[in-house]
DNA sequence: CACTAAAGCGGAGGTGCCTCCGTTTATTTA
DNA sequence: TAAATAAACGGAGGCACCTCCGCTTTAGTG
């Protein structure tokens, strides 16, 4: 029994996502960049019918890529958190890793100052499909652990700390109230944690 | 300082929840009674304008009474609560001690029967309005306490169960799989903790 | 009672959701 | 390149949400 042959790229094997057409591909892009900048500024409860319109669709393309609302808001989600990961790469290779782990917190910060006016629906979806959580909160510490561990092998911060230690101290920013000012407490939140994670470092 | 002066009903001391006009009350109560039939029917989903309509008030009416589902959605909730608790005494007065207490598991049964589809609404409601969990969980753990302590001291159950244990193992209830036949598993699982109540009664 | 202020009513109307299906377009085949 | 066909498009239409505000009813007062 030969394999199941594959022109060019169908490369996951679970049962066949089958190639978009083209224009359908086209569309699918532009739904998922304007919706995210919209779930950004008016928050997950953007009107549909707006996205479909500035990506320049009809509102029944954007309910057949996307049959409701919380599986394009998983979708945008999913392309954020890997945005996050993809940072951390960029960062680690054109900065000293104690640098790169500093800005890399810094744009965490920021991802989530995005996230915390959708709170309540981003959990709801967050504890229904319990995949999305599993599968996106194991990219990010993933993504924090090679930075640390970089800036530790370069003796750039104390090398007997462990990833998901930072990564508990990170979590009370998000569960922090969020009082006015609560970006520049995150940001300080950061900087404190790097001084306490360069003090020592190299004995 | 006198203590505030208050006429005949205002027992409640925080701001002060002004009684509602005659007709107000009136169509609040109808509105409460319809959403209650309307949720059991169709789910925390149905339709709030069939719900203002069957109650023979306007839509304007609805929302000023209860400005969001949510509202709405609670205050059945609670007077679901209240009514399950109200049963406990009817079904002490009206029955042995140990028939009250199986009789109410029953009904127990009834009431969880009608929350599963609703699962996943009330789930978020519960977790973001906890004042609502903590009161309503109170109380039915409350009613149920009364129950297994009355049948204990009549000597119906065994006297060496708490009625913690009870409750957690009709939780498994809630969060069995449902099934078809979740129904008549539930109701021999009642059935069986009986049997196991009753067993070494009065030694 | 008659009168009045405050409380309450209700539904028209503007908006968003989502489905359905006739039309358009990309891709394949000849 | 042209025809055939499967895939994708898009927006009209029907329904529900929720707000707003002019009209009605109640509960006091003389």
């Amino acid at each position: 029994m030969p394999d199941r042959e594959m022109t060019a790229e169908a490369t996951r094997d679970p049962p066949a996502p089958k190639p978009l057409r083209a224009d359908a591909q086209r569309n699918r892009d532009r739904l998922v960049e304007v919706a995210a900048q919209a779930f950004a500024a008016d928050g997950v409860d953007a009107s549909l019918e707006e996205i479909a319109k500035r990506a320049g669709v009809g509102i029944g393309t954007l309910y057949r890529h996307f049959p409701t609302r919380e599986h394009l808001v998983e979708v945008v989600y999913r392309r954020e958190v890997e945005g996050l990961c993809h940072a951390a790469d960029e960062l680690a290779r054109e900065h000293p890793a104690d640098v790169a782990l500093e800005l890399w917190m810094q744009r965490f910060v920021d991802y989530i100052a995005t996230k915390r006016g959708l709170a309540t629906s981003l959990r709801l979806l967050l504890t229904t499909n319990s995949t999305l959580f599993s599968d996106t909160s194991g990219r990010v510490s993933g993504a924090m652990r090679g930075l640390i561990e970089a800036a530790a092998a370069a003796g750039k911060i104390r090398a007997d700390v462990d990833a998901s230690d930072v990564m508990h101290a990170l979590g009370g920013i998000y569960s922090a109230p969020n009082t006015p000012d609560w970006r520049e407490r995150s940001g300080r939140l950061v900087k404190l944690l790097m001084d306490g994670l360069r003090f020592g470092a190299k004995g």
